[in-house]
DNA sequence: TCTGGGGTCCTAGGACCC
DNA sequence: TCTGGGGTCCTAGGACCC
């Protein structure tokens, strides 16, 4: 344990709903609910508007919009968002050279490898304070919450503790106490399984947690979860910031928005997932021997299936053939919720001249997919997507359906702007560069 | 008309090797 | 006659995180 708080955690805040409120002026203030927009869907970040209602992220879209029908439904616009998450790594990056991103809204920062080190509070409030706010001004609007402990742990609980908009500083020493009052729930690793679990040895609260011995938490969990969770109930985390963490897997799944059951349909989207990740690999400079299919049936049970090669590849026939092959293995004839191909066993080099790997005696599947997956519908406007009109300008659609397209014309540097319908082919109207909302 | 997509880590059994 | 033990790799499933 460190003997200063050195560890900070950034959190931004509804990130995916903050970056659509700051692009589009006349959804500020009121609910923006960012998510999967099929009937299958889920929210991936309601803004704290839409929080009032209930919505949640994770929530079933259907039960977003039944609680807050008034609400914008907005597909995400990725790019915008990972251009606004490089903003903030960027700036993170100025306070230490040991930065780890979680995800494109929140990371680690070691404070101890960095010039702004101190063990002095308050210099530590004024750092949170000036870093929060110098993101605001970079980003053009969004709002962080800081948490600075002595521990991963413990600044993460501590960012979520200033949440919204704020900075909390848990002092060396106050650890156990901070948490104790927490839900079980507060703890990284404890999820549903797990809380039904210690529900029943009575543990709601992390202070119940803090009364169960070393080998009781393992007996009911396991070794290392067990032994995990009695570490961090109190307080103790030493896991180090790392910067660089090699990527383990690759993978590409869609749920349908209908379940599939013909198989060469079904083969079709395989050898297309196959050609998305081979094509990720290649970006990557790597190679894999493992590839996985993912399976899930109408009653939401998963089935995997994977086949290790002797060498690595990143060939696209390679990876469809074997994802193809088991799924042909597989009974899918009442039906396949979603399918999914992955690859692990990844190396920086390909291993595979030696092994008769290039012939393929079926040929690659070329079928006509009938069913869009949920994410990446190839026509249409998705909601929120930005668009450019030839005498109106920039805008972003509003909402689709009837052959009419409606955009409101509006940018983060203007005021609320106007609405106007189109004709869904209308020549003058054209999808902003950049942009396919996945 | 329940329940996304992209990941990580863990467990457990069997094959295989020494 | 009967029945070692450790290590590694592979596979399948599950919990969890954002």
């Amino acid at each position: 344990m460190r003997t200063s708080p050195s560890i900070l955690h950034l959190d931004l805040d509804a990130f995916f709903a903050a970056v659509e409120q700051r692009d589009k002026p006349s959804l500020r203030g009121k609910p923006v609910i960012v998510g999967g927009l099929g009937h299958r869907g889920v929210v991936s970040t309601a803004s704290y508007e839409a929080r009032v209602f209930g919505v949640r992220s994770a929530m079933p879209m259907h039960e977003a919009r039944r609680r807050c029908p008034h609400a914008a439904f907005l597909s995400g616009r990725f790019d915008a968002y990972r251009a606004s998450s490089r903003i903030v790594m960027a700036l993170l990056r100025e306070l230490s050279p040991l930065v780890e991103a979680l995800s494109l809204d929140e990371a680690f920062v070691d404070l101890a490898a960095g010039d702004r080190r101190s063990s002095v509070p308050d210099d530590l409030i004024e750092l949170a304070a000036e870093v929060r706010a110098e993101l605001t001004r970079r980003t053009g609007g969004l709002t962080a919450s800081v948490g600075i402990g002595s521990s991963k742990f413990m600044a993460k609980v501590a960012s979520e503790l200033a949440k919204p908009d704020g900075v909390r500083l848990v002092l060396v020493g106050e650890e156990v106490a901070t948490i104790a009052p927490l839900p079980a729930r507060a703890i990284p690793g404890v999820g549903p399984a797990t809380m039904e679990r210690l529900a029943r040895l009575g543990v709601q609260l992390v202070s119940d947690l803090q009364r169960l011995s070393q080998a009781e938490l393992v007996r009911e969990l396991g070794r290392s979860a067990g032994e995990n969770l009695f570490e961090l109930a109190h307080g103790r985390d030493e896991r180090p910031v790392e910067p660089e963490r090699e990527t383990k897997s690759i993978s590409v799944e869609d749920t349908f928005e209908h379940d599939l059951t013909d198989p060469a349909v079904l083969a079709g989207v395989a050898d297309r997932q196959a050609a998305q990740v081979a094509e990720r690999l290649a970006a990557a400079h790597l190679f894999a021997r493992t590839v996985t299919l993912k399976v899930r049936l109408p009653d939401f049970s998963v089935i995997s299936r994977s086949r290790t090669l002797m060498g690595a590849t990143d060939r696209p026939e390679v990876i469809g053939r074997l994802a193809r092959g088991l799924l042909e293995a597989l009974d899918t004839r009442a039906g396949v919720r979603l399918v999914g191909v992955g690859v692990s066993g990844l190396a920086s080099v390909a291993q595979e001249a030696l092994f008769d790997l290039d012939s393929d005696p079926d040929g690659p599947a070329v079928v006509e997919e009938r069913t869009a997956p949920l994410s990446r519908r190839p026509w249409g406007w998705m909601p929120g997507a930005d668009v450019v009109h030839d005498s109106h300008g920039p805008g972003w659609v509003w909402g689709s359906g009837l052959g009419r397209v409606t955009v409101r014309f509006e940018t983060a540097a203007t005021p609320p702007g106007p609405v106007r319908t189109f004709s869904v082919d209308d020549p003058a109207l054209h999808p902003a560069s950049g942009d396919e909302g996945s």
